[in-house]
DNA sequence: GTCTATAACTCGATAGAC
DNA sequence: GTCTATCGAGTTATAGAC
């Protein structure tokens, strides 16, 4: 039984602990039978509420997608500014990796890019969506903050924000996998140091 | 059958196309079965080169760093000055990556490292040696980069060579999740340009 | 919605002939 | 070294009672 999860309807439940596992092991990493221990059902409950395994997954990996975008849409409304600067936008677009970090390992996103081949198509999909909607927020910011004056990189704002998230996504892995959470916070500073145009 | 690797002996060939499913599947994502059958063999020869699946992952990632380390130790001879610049080394070890990437898919130390804790102990040893081993080689470099006045970055060199390999590793996963083969090349364009101290 | 029971299959691993 | 045959446990998924 998992009381980390405890109060919310099973769907739910069963949700978070599978974005946990996920992170931890990846999509092939954990069974029907390792997500019923330890929400407290049994592996045909959760039949019920996800026909196969990849229909869970690509909720997974929906919710997660959903939930990192609206958080990037709350920027504005979190910063001490009422409309932040491009610099601050993309301080706040990298924190955001490092806290998810703290609460529960690594992005999702990571995980299931590194067994994409084995996935179902629906989560490739979602997969690939991330990708997309992260990678086109943090361009526009980008390309906004150089045309301001107030960021400072070399080419195309597309390919300097697919850097970035990968270095973050990079991060997080090495961070597990070293038991080095610092990792990103370091990851973070260097490129927030880096892009600034001081 | 596999011809990509035939004409060498059955362990060879059962590490090759190991080490390919590993980078496309990750770990758990690929079974004896999937290897027999590529390879011409049945699972049960499989056993008698590699006791478990354990010292299969073992051995393939050992093989991939023993030939990484290699790879970097051989820079200087394939530079074009007898003693390459820390500026050129820095340039080595990133293509190092791309080329990887070009011919069989992503590192492997990335694909493992997302399904760390599902891993068998001595696969993760060898996860883990990778790291350090490729992080520690890179830090010297970009130290001796800085202290030549031919690179520039702020704050410990090791934390920007971890940086580094994370987002080479990042964008390795990115190209694969999403067929764009461009985006390593694009990573280490940004980061060598970055760094450069012009 | 959740359960028991089970089907149908795949997994890693072993025994023993050749 | 490689095979056939098989074991026991694991997997996703389903049927049907409550």
């Amino acid at each position: 039984m998992d009381t980390a999860t405890d109060g919310s309807d099973t769907r739910t439940m069963l949700l978070d602990v599978a974005e946990r596992l996920t992170r931890l092991r990846g999509y092939n990493g954990y069974s029907f039978r390792d997500l019923a221990e330890r929400v407290g059902v049994t592996t045909a409950s959760i039949h019920y509420h996800f026909p196969t395994k990849g229909d869970l997954g690509r909720d997974v990996m929906k919710r997660y997608r959903e939930r990192f975008m609206q958080a990037l849409a709350a920027i504005p409304a979190s910063s001490k500014a009422a409309t932040p600067t491009p610099r601050e936008q993309l301080r706040a677009f990298l924190e955001l990796f490092d806290s998810a970090m703290r609460q529960g390992g690594a992005c999702l996103c990571a995980p299931l890019a590194a067994e994409y081949e084995s996935l179902p198509a629906p989560v490739q999909d979602e997969v690939r969506r991330f990708y997309t909607e992260a990678e086109g927020w943090l361009a526009a910011v980008l390309d906004k903050g150089r045309r301001a004056g107030q960021l400072r990189f070399d080419g195309p704002a597309l390919a300097v924000a697919r850097s970035l998230v990968a270095m973050v996504e990079g991060a997080m892995l090495a961070a597990g996998a070293n038991a080095d959470e610092a990792r990103v916070r370091q990851a973070i500073t260097w490129a927030a140091s880096t892009l600034d145009a001081r």
